[in-house]
DNA sequence: AGAATAGCTGTCCGATCGGTCAGATCTGAC
DNA sequence: GTCAGATCTGACCGATCGGACAGCTATTCT
């Protein structure tokens, strides 16, 4: 076969993920993943330079589309912010599902992203808790912030399994009811 | 010093749970909760048969709750139910913050808690989303459920740093706002 | 055909971890 | 004082982990 090394790769990839969400980062050693796939623990160690490559592999891609959210959400005030931050996160979970879980678990763990250019991930989860407060420093509305974005992740990470559709519509509805809006 | 010994294991239990919210229980090594008090680590172990002990000392008030706040709910029905989950949940989430998220990251590892009469704690969380959905199977209100539940764990959980009657309050309102209900 | 390169593996190593054990120290009862 | 039991400790052990390394194999290039 031609290139299946590049398929192991990305089988081993996918064996982290899959691994990491089941039993965590640290609860998942290399020869686990190895296993998953069949081949062998050097084998990993040749397509991955360590263990945090993996991770951050992983993640890399979250992590820059969650500071390009936040980018995007500096420029934008009031209602509209509030709007645009709850669809951004909303197509975010959707689409990492898995992979929002295994950052937000290993926020600490992942040194890898801040060793990329990922250093503005750090204040992210503040500043969307901002956000989705309306910019208030008012406690109430910082709790219903926190509780929409919490609810958010757990949701996605969680396991329910529904047409992406209608999981994007009650997300929507949902967080926007939390923060006290009405939908539209 | 007369009691000593008691206070030495009570200032172990309170090392472990913050070590444990901080770096997760398999990343919180026996030495490190040691260290953290300045006893040895075998002196840790005199004090508990084995580190999941810890874990289960920790954790079994908070999931007896849990399990008690469930059997409560099972004999309530429509609104009644949603509003009394909420309450208790709200009150549990106050109480116990740090335990929670601890509980949440390592229900795998909690065989302690299955070892003793915690075998109810299994299901407590698909049915808790249950209750919050008012009984109904739609995937919307599941959705919702899952997010008022899963915020109000991630809100108790943070480090949100204010007086327990706002959060108290904030809570339950933002709760009932993302099912779709109104307070009072 | 032969060289070179990429992909893969078995084997080994140092570090760390959870846990054991025999013994030191301390305490209160008599 | 001394005895018993509780508390505490240093030293040690087997297992596991992340990672290094030298070598095997297969493909590709000249």
């Amino acid at each position: 076969m031609a290139r299946s090394s590049t398929a192991l790769h990305e089988q081993l990839l996918a064996a982290a993920l899959r691994l990491f969400v089941q039993h965590g980062f640290r609860g998942t050693s290399l020869a686990d993943i190895a296993a998953e796939v069949g081949c062998s623990k050097a084998s990993l160690l040749y397509h991955f330079s360590n263990k945090e490559a993996i991770l951050g592999e992983l993640l890399l891609p979250v992590g820059k589309e969650m500071v390009a959210l936040d980018a995007r959400l500096a420029d934008l005030e009031g209602d509209a912010a509030v709007r645009a931050g709850i669809t951004g996160l909303v197509d975010l979970t959707v689409r990492f599902r898995q992979e929002i879980k295994v950052l937000f678990d290993n926020m600490a763990d992942a040194t890898a992203l801040r060793e990329a250019d990922m250093e503005g991930l750090d204040g992210v989860g503040h500043r969307l808790v901002g956000v989705l407060a309306g910019g208030s420093s008012d406690p109430f509305d910082r709790v219903a912030a926190t509780m929409a974005l919490g609810g958010m992740f757990l949701t996605g990470g969680g396991q329910l399994e529904m047409d992406e559709e209608t999981l994007r519509e009650a997300m929507t509805i949902s967080a926007l009811r939390t923060l006290g809006r009405t939908p539209g």
